[in-house]
DNA sequence: TCCATATCTGCAATTCACATGCAGATATGG
DNA sequence: CCATATCTGCATGTGAATTGCAGATATGGA
């Protein structure tokens, strides 16, 4: 099917499109724009990385920015801080809103992120923590399998 | 014994001296001051907390700010990212190196952080947390009683 | 004990990520 | 198709972190 590439792209805007309908977000070209390019990465992309492809586009570094807060705000991507002072931001699974309280471990050099969701605290760590506050996220930083590896 | 505390003092500072010369780092007062105020501390501070107390001292931000860089890398504190994009700092146990990693407790409405020594993972999930990589920092983040009272 | 100098400090200015005010443009519900 | 709440582009502001440089100082050696 030649026309498969054109249907899938077509298909892809009209789904975002009604994500941001159902979160009460305005489908404008710049949001649908930024979703699209967080879908397409494989890895968390800085406002950086969004403005050098958007800006040629046509589209302003205010106007990234702005739809990066509130698309985290919406619940559609995250905001992650991998240690360098800028922020990086992936994709949410719509289906999984944010209220999945498993742990997450965040590579802080390749900003992988993956879900621990077996991993627990003892009972007595649990008690003390919530003598503390209460827990909304867990986030649990450091070098993956693979980048410690193609470290050496 | 009323010398007590005078001598606890003296010996501090002859104690922070000697750590700085073995790390081959110049022990100038404000590097002694800095790491005063860091041992003393309950909770990492960030450059604007020690800034605000060091200021006032005489010392210049930009030097508490090249002291806080230069300590972290002679290893003798340890700088952080809770997620606010402001670092944060202390002091690391000179003989217990890169050791403790201790969860740190951030409060997202007012960024109050608390350090969480004696929470540990159940041991299944230590094990889950080795197999997915090298961890270097275990940060739990939420509301502190605090501000979840007062928000009511 | 004092000196030479490598290193540190204070000050001012700069960089960089991020935020915002405002006037004009536009997506959306009716 | 229109009214308007919301968004966008542009310019400018903010605050943390960094840097250049001239003068000060800690330190090892005479």
């Amino acid at each position: 099917m030649d026309g498969q590439t054109r249907r899938v792209d077509a298909n892809e805007v009209e789904e975002i499109r009604q994500l941001l309908r159902d979160r009460a977000v305005r489908a404008t070209p710049a949001r649908i724009a930024v979703l699209q390019e967080l879908r397409s990465a494989t890895s968390p992309l800085t406002h950086a990385d969004l403005a050098e492809k958007l800006v040629p586009l046509g589209f302003d570094k205010a106007t990234v920015f702005r739809n990066l807060t509130d698309l985290t705000d919406a619940g559609l991507i995250m905001r992650t801080e991998l240690g360098d002072h800028v922020w990086r931001f992936e994709v949410l699974d719509p289906n999984n809103p944010d209220g999945d309280k498993h742990p997450h471990f965040v590579c802080v050099e390749c900003g992988d992120v993956r879900c621990l969701g077996d991993m627990t605290f003892t009972a007595s760590s649990q008690r003390r923590a919530k003598g503390v506050g209460r827990i909304t996220e867990i986030l649990i930083k450091g070098h993956c399998k693979n980048c410690d590896t193609a470290a050496i």
